[in-house]
DNA sequence: CCTGAAACTACTTCAGT
DNA sequence: ACTGAAGTAGTTTCAGG
């Protein structure tokens, strides 16, 4: 799918604001409510878009405390990856999972009310993770910036 | 600012879906959409609802590479701190930037095309960081999974 | 704090260019 | 592809309980 100028503006306006009426980014974009309506609908369908949130602040929820965690596992069979990412799908307070190169680790990304209620999540969850050998967790003090928006 | 119930079906269903009507929301939490219409206004201006955002696909946008960034100052005075900090915030294709316990290190979230996207992004902007002393980047092999949504 | 109705605004489609 | 107009749907306000 090959992205104009106006396809940008347009992705941009949505990063900034997802609630946006049709109209207004029509005259933000210059383009006729219907043509920019067209745009958004093909961009929708395509994937670029790949969804609207809202997003909450998570200190106003009483969870101010983001926690990184890094994982090694035993092996980096396919199996043992297998059933380590389906138990941390199940485990509550997880935003971000990713498979890290380098040593197969996992990096996780964890939200809590406090160092406590992260000290229930490792002893409940963390400590159940099936093929871990080493885990390291890093608190964040606090947080500098954070987008969802990507530059485009 | 006291949530019950109904309040926070309304913020689980905005995180799922930020473009939700007021009227299927409504329908979605049992209530009427004048009331239901007031509650999300309520959440909005006490700032829980922090807005809403388009969400895009990286991929399809040739964006598919993410890579942490650990960096380690010289000092953690709080000049040496605001110098980095000011600085961070302009470089492009930072996603996040989190200042974290332990040994005054900042953790970057880096969005890039490929490796060779993030060794320009590095040499153009994070060796000209001001403070550092150290930094070690990690790169993600797979994101197992990503949610913006906070569990409420 | 809720409901329901009314007025207003916006979305969405479609014929025409 | 875009425009403009028409029909449909949704939002927002407000009187009343």
């Amino acid at each position: 799918m090959t992205l104009d100028e106006t396809d940008r503006r347009i992705l941009r306006a949505l990063q900034a604001g997802g609630r946006i009426s049709n109209a207004d980014l029509a005259e933000a974009v210059n383009l006729s409510p219907s043509a920019c309506h067209r745009r958004v609908q093909r961009l929708e369908a395509s994937g670029v878009i790949a969804g609207y949130v809202a997003l909450l602040n998570a200190r106003k929820l009483g969870m101010p405390t983001y926690v990184f965690v890094e994982i090694k596992l035993a092996t980096q069979a396919d199996e043992v990856l297998d059933a380590f990412e389906k138990a941390v799908a199940r485990v509550p307070h997880v935003l971000e999972c990713h498979l890290m190169a380098g040593s197969a680790d996992y990096l996780l990304k964890i939200v809590a009310e406090d160092t406590e209620d992260f000290a229930r999540i490792h002893r409940q969850y963390l400590t159940r993770l099936p093929g871990v050998t080493q885990m390291q967790s890093s608190f964040a003090l606090r947080t500098v910036f954070k987008t969802t928006a990507l530059p485009v």
